[in-house]
DNA sequence: ATCCAGGAGCTTT
DNA sequence: AAAGCTCATGGA
């Protein structure tokens, strides 16, 4: 019994606010998929693999030690942020309030900072299903073991592949920007210091790479680098935009979500995105 | 077949 | 500055 709870190391823990369909498939992150067998989510991230198995507010993780968990997955889930309160401070606008009505158990994950750097160049004109493609080939490629899979490579790792190789796994056109940035990162881009510089600066900082534009960089920004006041402009964001926000046409989509959301522009953008990319499914 | 997908980069006004 | 064109790839 003891031996059996020793082999699989579980954390079990309640959690508010939290949905893992929902979180999982928003479109934030690319390497979680629903694992029948286990009944759990499955995932590779921070260069481990997790499941995630949940119960109404409880949960369970596992393989997992509860200091792994404080160490990684307590920062990656977003479990310090009180989901209620931003929530409130949001309800004030009736169609972010329907996007949390419909799935209110979304939480902005913390990723890798470099998986989602290059995650997100990827995405660029791009389908999600594809994108999970394209990442998927290359950490079975050139990742480290982790369980049953790859884990997402290093920056050390990535650079073995060749641009042809990255054609090859599909990334198209996108393959050259990966290898640029690769070797901007290896040769020293440091994406650590970012998180500790204003939001403009950083967001300028990250442009300078190769494929990453205004919408890329407030992505990685939002999802890895901890600045909620990011406000990715997609293509579905200009038509909620449009279709639900006309009256404010005279900004531009920065000014408007800096001016009506603030410092929870991210995760108005993400419940709002979420809604409407499901609308009619 | 044509269009679109969590856009960016380059060229032309 | 702002608008226009092109960039792989696969699915609808």
């Amino acid at each position: 019994m003891q031996q059996r709870e020793a082999e699989t190391e579980v954390v079990r823990l309640s959690i508010p606010e939290f949905d893992c369909a929902q979180t999982f498939d928003c479109g934030q992150c690319f390497r979680w998929d629903y694992d029948e067998q286990e009944d759990a989510w499955h995932g590779i991230a921070m260069g481990r693999e997790l499941f995630v198995r949940q119960q109404n507010d409880d949960f369970e993780f596992y393989p997992c030690t509860q200091q792994q968990f404080d160490d990684v997955w307590r920062h990656y889930f977003d479990l310090d942020r009180d989901y209620a309160a931003m929530k409130q401070e949001l309800a004030f606008d009736e169609h972010v309030a329907k996007g949390m009505a419909y799935a209110g158990g979304i939480r902005i994950l913390q990723q890798d900072k470099f998986e989602t750097l290059i995650s997100f160049i990827i995405s660029a004109n791009n389908n999600i299903k594809r994108i999970k493609g394209i990442i998927n080939r290359i950490c079975d490629k050139v990742g480290s073991p982790a369980g049953s899979g790859y884990a997402f490579p290093t920056p050390g790792q990535l650079a073995q592949l060749t641009v042809d190789d990255l054609q090859e796994l599909g990334a198209g056109y996108r393959a050259r920007y990966i290898y640029d940035t690769t070797r901007m990162v290896l040769d020293g881009f440091d994406l650590e210091q970012l998180k500790d510089m204003p939001y403009e600066d950083a967001r300028t900082r990250l442009c300078t790479l190769c494929g990453v534009g205004p919408k890329v960089a407030d992505c990685i920004m939002l999802f890895s680098l901890g600045f909620t006041e990011a406000f990715p402009v997609d293509t579905w964001v200009r038509k909620i935009l449009a279709e639900l926000y006309s009256e404010y046409g005279s900004m531009s989509p920065k000014e408007f979500a800096n001016m009506r959301f603030g410092q929870n522009a991210g995760f108005a953008q993400q419940y709002l995105f979420h809604f409407k990319r499901n609308e009619g499914k």
